[in-house]
RNA sequence: GCCAGGGUAGCUCAGCGGUAGAGCAGGGGACUCAUAAGCCCUUGGUCGGGAGUUCAAUUCUCCCCCCUGGCACCA
């Protein structure tokens, strides 16, 4: 059963514009569903906008327009920002359309009817200014509200609840039974705790009266649904998920195909509990997906700035959109995918941006491919390569470290680019590419083309050939294994070797099974160099 | 307070029982095909602190300190 890899994102809340969190979010995604391709698997890629709620409302209030078009202004910000960063999804959610509405409404009213929607009425302080009711966590050390919450009145409420209390048992079972539901695992330990100590069912609903930007409740007019089953029922709203049908096994093939227990879905650290590590998979559990059919939580952490979190009140929060203007969206992607480890924390800083540009793009892969095309110009007639391994005979030294870049070792930098990127890890796996570019530089300074090619004699011929097809086959290689993150510049190395599709026979430009050793013909002609990378000078 | 994660070279991190590693940054050198890139050499750490187990601890155990996250609680 080769399903499809289905992929999500958060989808990102319309009330603000994207931040560099946003684009780290992404890009992640993009990377996996790119190497997934790279692997020859279908993907589905879901990602887009949460549209709804109180805070959408009230940005739209305070900037005097409807909701509906001061959501568009926002949503149209995040698509750019997509495109600008080469991020490729293959749908895109927004929770206003009628598609997600149905499926929304089809959900509520189906557990509405089997009793797991009740009505019931809260009672607390509610601020009026916040327009939001008060918890104990919002008292002041002083054990008052405090004069940010305006007026406080005591106020009671009727809303609709989902039994959520009632599957704490089957969740805590879920959890001890699958060990990778949630990464990393410590993250899972986490949720377990969490999970341990849930009680109380959950609010669905808001009336009308105090919200109105929403879902209305398929039962009751009177009210919209709130937040969870709106936003988090996009992924499977935009999948194909039919909602009148309540038996996972009787869903449309389409839906099938794609969701699984292997369904990747990316979301930050902040929004593991409670709402997708638990309230989530209790929808889910809920509305009739088996354990079996659970998808797995890739949970990432935060960008923090100096050590501080980024925030808007703050006001130090990175915009994505200059970066990539000053650097370009390959830059952008490279930083974000290879300085951090996928789970935890890191330090955004402009400077090391630069610093891991120049290094590891511009002075290795970039310089590499300059000079090695360059080379191939000056010294093979009419830039034409030759394949040949006469080198492994020879009595030089050049043949040993030539042996770093064999069909056996290129298959290792392989396997390992493989493991790691299967482990999320992208910064280690980033770090083959890498590796492949060092030593094809060891190799050219011990060979020294410029000197074989002052030397007369079929030998330092075949040398010079030699050793130039063996680094351009390399590079050929490099371009794959960096495809998933340097998009742009794998292309641009393609171009420039003049690899083409026919060559592969493959459907896609890259794929890993093209990452093997000794697929340039020889006679190949490439062609001229174009920088790659320019250098960042300055600051 | 409880549950996690982390504290290793200036920076980002690997190692996790046998007298400390990588990349980048810093210093020096030889070369020239190249984006003054690359290559070679090199400075730099009492591996957060203390105690214990062991022939031997960065690596295991315990205590403490600091950072990060989650949860809870008091005022």
């Amino acid at each position: 059963m080769p399903k499809t890899f289905f992929i999500t994102t958060a989808i990102d809340y319309t009330n603000s514009p994207p931040h560099i969190g946003h684009a780290y979010e992404k890009v992640l995604a993009d990377v996996i569903a790119r190497y997934h391709r790279l692997k020859g698997d279908k993907v589905f890629f879901l990602t887009g906008a949460d549209q709804h709620g109180q805070k959408v409302q009230q940005s739209a209030a305070k900037a005097g327009v409807p909701p509906n078009e001061f959501v568009k202004g926002i949503t149209q910000k995040f698509v750019d920002l997509w495109k600008q960063l080469d991020v490729k999804y293959d749908e895109w959610a927004e929770t206003t359309s009628e598609r997600h509405k149905k499926v929304v409404q089809g959900i509520l009213q189906r557990l509405f009817d089997a009793g797991q929607i009740y009505k019931d009425k809260q009672a607390g302080y509610y601020s009026v200014r916040q327009e939001q009711f008060l918890t104990d966590k919002e008292r002041g050390a002083d054990g008052q509200f405090g004069p940010e919450w305006g007026e406080i009145e005591f106020r009671e409420e009727e809303n609709y609840y989902f039994r959520l209390s009632q599957y704490k048992d089957w969740l805590l079972a879920y959890l001890s039974k699958r060990a990778d539901a949630i990464i990393p695992d410590f993250r899972q330990i986490e949720l377990r705790n969490a999970v341990d100590r849930l009680s109380g069912d959950l609010c669905i609903s808001r009336p009308k009266s105090r919200l109105d930007w929403g879902i209305e409740l398929p039962f009751d007019k009177e009210f919209v649904t709130y937040v969870w089953f709106d936003a988090l029922t996009n992924y499977i709203s935009f999948a194909g998920y039919d909602p009148k049908i309540d038996n996972y096994e009787r869903q449309p093939q389409e839906f099938r195909d794609r969701w699984s227990k292997d369904t990747l879905q990316i979301i930050g650290k902040d929004i593991l509990v409670p709402a997708h590590g638990i309230y989530w998979l209790i929808m889910l559990h809920a509305i009739g997906f088996p354990d079996a059919q659970m998808p797995q939580l890739l949970v990432h952490g935060w960008w923090n700035l100096g050590g501080a979190k980024m925030s808007k009140s703050a006001g130090n929060i990175i915009d994505p959109f200059v970066l990539i203007e000053k650097y370009s969206a390959d830059a952008l992607r490279y930083y974000l995918m290879s300085d951090i480890v996928t789970g935890q924390d890191a330090d955004f800083s402009e400077e090391r941006l630069i610093e891991r540009y120049n290094s590891d793009l511009a002075n290795n892969i970039g310089n590499l491919a300059n000079r090695t095309l360059n080379m191939i110009g000056r010294y093979l007639p009419d830039r034409q390569l030759r394949r040949t391994e006469a080198l492994f005979e020879s009595q030089s030294p050049v043949a040993g470290l030539l042996h770093r870049l064999s069909q056996k070792e290129i298959a290792r930098s392989v396997s390992y680019f493989k493991r790691d990127m299967d482990g999320f890890d992208i910064s280690v796996a980033n770090g083959m590419p890498i590796n492949l570019t060092l030593y094809c530089n060891g190799v050219i300074e011990e060979a020294a083309p410029w000197n074989l090619s002052k030397q007369s004699g079929t030998e330092s011929k075949t040398l010079l050939a030699s050793v130039l097809y063996h680094i351009a086959e390399t590079l050929r290689i490099i371009a794959i294994l960096i495809s998933p993150v340097l998009p742009k510049a794998a292309h641009g190395i393609f171009d420039q070797l003049n690899w083409k599709m026919e060559l592969s026979g493959g459907e896609q430009r890259f794929s890993l099974a093209d990452a093997e050793w000794g697929r340039l013909p020889d006679g190949h002609v490439v062609g001229k160099p174009v920088p790659l990378f320019p250098r960042i000078e300055g600051t």
